[in-house]
DNA sequence: TAAACTATTGACAAAGCTTGCACAATTTAA
DNA sequence: TTAAATTGTGCAAGCTTTGTCAATAGTTTA
């Protein structure tokens, strides 16, 4: 759990109440009545917290808004990191273990799914994060976009549809997401592979959900991926081919009309003599009309 | 670190006190007890420094600013060089356009200007967000985005109207600096105050970059920023006026018809009987015509 | 030469941090 | 309802860190 943060101690007390929202004696008094977090100390007794206690004070934090108290947040952070460390040794399966309140950890993603549709409608940020935080100190992120993302993103749609939710909501929702994916794309190392990707949303769509996880997928297996976002041009798209040179391209369409551009994209590509590019595409309408693949040139 | 700073020394203290507001006393504390910066001598003993010693004291300022001790902010300048040099010396040194300067001034914001513009037509994401950190590191957030950001947004998209790069590339860069924003804007401490403050576009406009911007503003402000995103929708709005009771409400327009979409939002604003709340709207448009403001209830 | 700067060293007061204890406001248990 | 436990917050006394200043001496500038 946290394991993306660094260990290293740096901060001192008033860095991290300004960082964290939690006054100095209160993280004393938690320190001393339950042992977390529990910084290094300079050689004359001065604490030195790490960006990982940081994390967990924040942590700590939003389960106390959501409900709990501060003994129960505690020892729901002590199983959890035992579960996260019996997960990443891959030695059995998640256990049960029951905490103070009798709640099961982990949450399953069932869980989290209906946890994170239900603080979307109620605009409740911070605790989709915290779903969000779980879920990843739990599963892979592989994992957790399709299986959690994904889902939580179509439920949320459909409640719009059935007029149960403004658009808004689904707005507002999409944008706490596309912000964690965003954060973890630039956490990541620098590309390790020499292979460049373009990756971007096909001429007119504007839905670059998926196109995001998939730029996040392949840059953690360490792709140079090149982000090009929402309704990339076909205009200017040869200069942009032959500054970058990539080994590939790939796109998303969601509708008919913007499934139709990527003909126009396909003969830009054809058109340059890039034969040893690979040109992918991918969206929610090649599931409803099969058909469509034999229209446009290239790699589904 | 600072890698792109002149080391001649050509400063002297009451300059560098001037320029960096640490008084000169204060910074030859700094320099005996902790050994940075340590200026270049004249002949007779007196300090010189460089523009690299300039940042570092600016950067050393940030850092106290936001809560660390002195002494703990030089012992992460130390481990940070380290780290940079061991990356620089492992990884071969990415394609980098450097800008000539020629001058010893401490790199200006101008010059900042041009390395991401340069950089920005050749997709050199690593070299863009280096110009960034290295702003972030000397300048306040605020004048970051208002006097760098903003400026090459706009070179850029002025580069794209006269034909030199594709549509494409400004969509990368925005992108880049979008993702930027959004992991700072994550990274911040939660809400102080418990004002809350929808911000988001008016409906119909999909330029975000700005409201992007303020989101991050209020929010380092401590605020309850609920950001929308793009284009928010009238219909439902009323609901979300309901659940989340905010004390204002932002939203941007850049064009004349998402300008007048305002009114309509007003509309719900008034009907729904929120005197208190503060309804506010900005953009490019109103630059061109200011009269639009008295079309609009609200304030600018 | 006088006035204005700057350097070094030592000293000191203000600001920060630590521990321990207390206390009031809640929540939980009996 | 009463009693006990939980929990955030504040204070005092003592130690450490850090900004600032004074005293003394050398350097630069007008």
């Amino acid at each position: 759990m946290f394991d993306d943060y660094s260990d290293d101690p740096i901060y001192n007390v008033k860095a991290i109440a300004l960082q964290s929202g939690v006054k100095a004696s209160t993280l004393r008094a938690w320190e001393r009545r339950y042992g977390v977090p529990k910084p290094d100390r300079t050689g004359s007794g001065y604490r030195l917290y790490s960006s990982r206690d940081i994390a967990t004070i924040r942590w700590l934090k939003t389960q106390i808004e959501s409900g709990m108290s501060i003994s129960q947040a505690v020892s729901l952070l002590y199983s959890m990191q035992q579960v996260a460390r019996q997960h990443s040794s891959n030695v059995a399966p998640a256990k049960v273990v029951s905490v103070a309140t009798g709640s099961e950890v982990p949450k399953r993603l069932t869980d989290l799914h209906d946890q994170m549709v239900a603080n979307a409608t109620i605009f409740g940020e911070s605790s989709i994060e915290a779903a969000l935080q779980e879920a990843f100190s739990i599963y892979a992120v592989e994992d957790v976009c399709i299986n959690l993302i994904q889902p939580v993103l179509i439920t949320v749609g459909e409640q719009w549809h059935r007029g149960e939710i403004s658009i808004n909501v689904e707005r507002f929702f999409s944008n706490v997401i596309r912000r964690k994916l965003m954060v973890m794309l630039d956490a990541l190392a620098p590309p390790i592979r020499k292979a460049r990707i373009i990756v971007g949303c096909a001429p007119g769509e504007l839905h670059e959900m998926g196109i995001l996880m998939l730029a996040l997928f392949l840059r953690r297996r360490g792709y140079d991926v090149i982000y090009l976002g929402q309704s990339i041009a076909v205009a200017g798209l040869d200069r942009v081919l032959q500054t970058l040179q990539p080994q590939g391209m790939l796109l998303s369409a969601g509708t008919l009309s913007t499934a139709a551009s990527l003909i126009d994209v396909a003969g830009v590509v054809i058109q340059q003599g890039y034969r040893s590019m690979i040109l992918a595409y991918g969206g929610h309408i090649f599931n409803t009309f099969p058909d469509l693949r034999f229209l446009i040139p290239g790699h589904l």
